[in-house]
DNA sequence: GTCAAACTGTCAAAAATTTAACAATCAAGG
DNA sequence: CCTTGATTGTTAAATTTTTGACAGTTTGAC
């Protein structure tokens, strides 16, 4: 079992509000949330929770990442998203108090703010709050709108484009800044994209031989951000070379 | 332009009640959606929206089948859902107030009550009308999670026998009764797995061999949901066939 | 009752993806 | 500095899926 202690709210608030959802929320209702979570440390490697587990709380990321993914009986893993400091996830089960969809496992060492389910329930008794996870969800389905659509409508060459773009963009839910280095195995993000590592890797050849990317150990650089976002609508970026960027 | 026309809301609130989540709502939240909802219809073929148009309202079936689907430049269309009559759609452009992501289409000739956008958000100024609209996205949010792990994990065989599932249930967002009659063509359940009609084609066969379906024209008829259900998870159900139901 | 359009059945070649296997490279810890 | 486990590079065969092409069926409209 995770270590879990309580904390002092203030000095959390600044920190928290970075993301967009969480900063939008009204003071009292951040403040509330923060006042009645527990913190709770993961090492790596440790399951925040697991799927089929009933639900347990609102979770709000503090620092680390998790990876949320589900397992199939044959051991075969697919990674939905990656979840970084800052995010807040696990409304649904909330909402419905249907068991968890997936697992939840920390990448490296990781804290997260557990805000019981009665508190959850109390500030969904408020307007503002029940409208602020409604958005929360809004943008978790279009999230996974253009999940599904990728995977039904777009080649290999542009899913992986697009994933890149979206895992540099930050987080699954709201977009912080653009970052050029993507902290990702190529066995991670081929089980995000759902295929082999050896397609994934075929793929990363091209947009690396295309000036897209830059493939490093555990990490891939985006060199230019044009051009792979060129090849996510399925243009060949190499007839443009002379004047993308 | 579809023709509009204001409609009396005593005589739907009946009807669109059968459906659990409109039924679950507040009476009053009822009836304002009704009374303020104007009507809309729709031949074959036509379009409620596109992808891309400017959120225009909150709408709910209240006969027919839609489509929704999006659309690639080179003319392949997926199909994300079936949407029958009950459902209701479009909450979440007019939450974010971004622009629709897919394409709305009449199958059949469909009537559809449009709620403004200024109603909608009126009632969400309501708690229980926004608690509501984060359940009706959570339900959402769960069947989308569904999907992308369907694409990411599951063979063929289980797609096409969970697809079926999915439909005879009845629709997208909440169960009706099952139904044994799935009245889909080939063409477009191949679309919907985001496949080819040949590939979907010598699955079905497979099904059709092992007895959980029947294979008709434009429709598919559930022999065993227990089978299928069965070949759902990846089990070969001919093994059981003697003691499957 | 006939016809045309829509749908289904089927096949084969081409293309993409997985499976399997191993060598090469990297990075962190001792 | 060296070693080891993790990661990446690479190849080839097996498998799956798509593409393309027609023939046969079914339905609804006239």
């Amino acid at each position: 079992m995770p270590a879990r202690l309580k904390i002092n709210t203030a000095s959390l608030l600044s920190r928290m509000s970075g993301n967009p959802w969480f900063g939008a929320l009204p003071l009292a209702d951040r403040e509330a949330l923060l006042r009645y979570a527990e913190l709770l440390y993961l090492r790596p490697g440790e399951m925040l929770f697991r799927q089929g587990d009933a639900p347990s709380g609102f979770y709000g990321v503090l620092s680390g990442t998790l990876k949320i993914s589900s397992l199939r009986e044959d051991g075969r893993e697919a990674i939905l998203v990656w979840l970084e400091a800052g995010n807040w996830m696990g409304e649904i089960s909330q909402i419905d108090r249907l068991p968890r969809t997936h697992d939840a496992t920390a990448l490296v060492a990781a804290s997260v703010l557990v805000v019981p389910q009665p508190v959850f329930a109390a500030l969904m008794g408020g307007v503002a709050f029940a409208q602020a996870i409604a958005s929360l969800l809004a943008a978790r389905v279009r999230l996974l709108y253009g999940m599904v659509e990728d995977t039904a409508l777009r080649s290999m060459r542009a899913r992986v484009a697009r994933r890149l773009l979206l895992l540099a963009r930050g987080d699954a839910t709201m977009a912080s800044s653009a970052r050029p280095v993507v902290p990702v195995s190529q066995e991670a993000l081929a089980m995000m994209l759902g295929v082999t590592r050896q397609t994934l890797s075929k793929e990363l050849k091209v947009l690396a031989a295309q000036g897209a990317v830059l493939l490093r150990y555990r990490r891939i650089e985006i060199v230019s951000a044009t051009r792979l976002q060129a090849l996510s609508d399925g243009v060949d970026a190499s007839v443009n070379t002379h004047n993308a960027l």
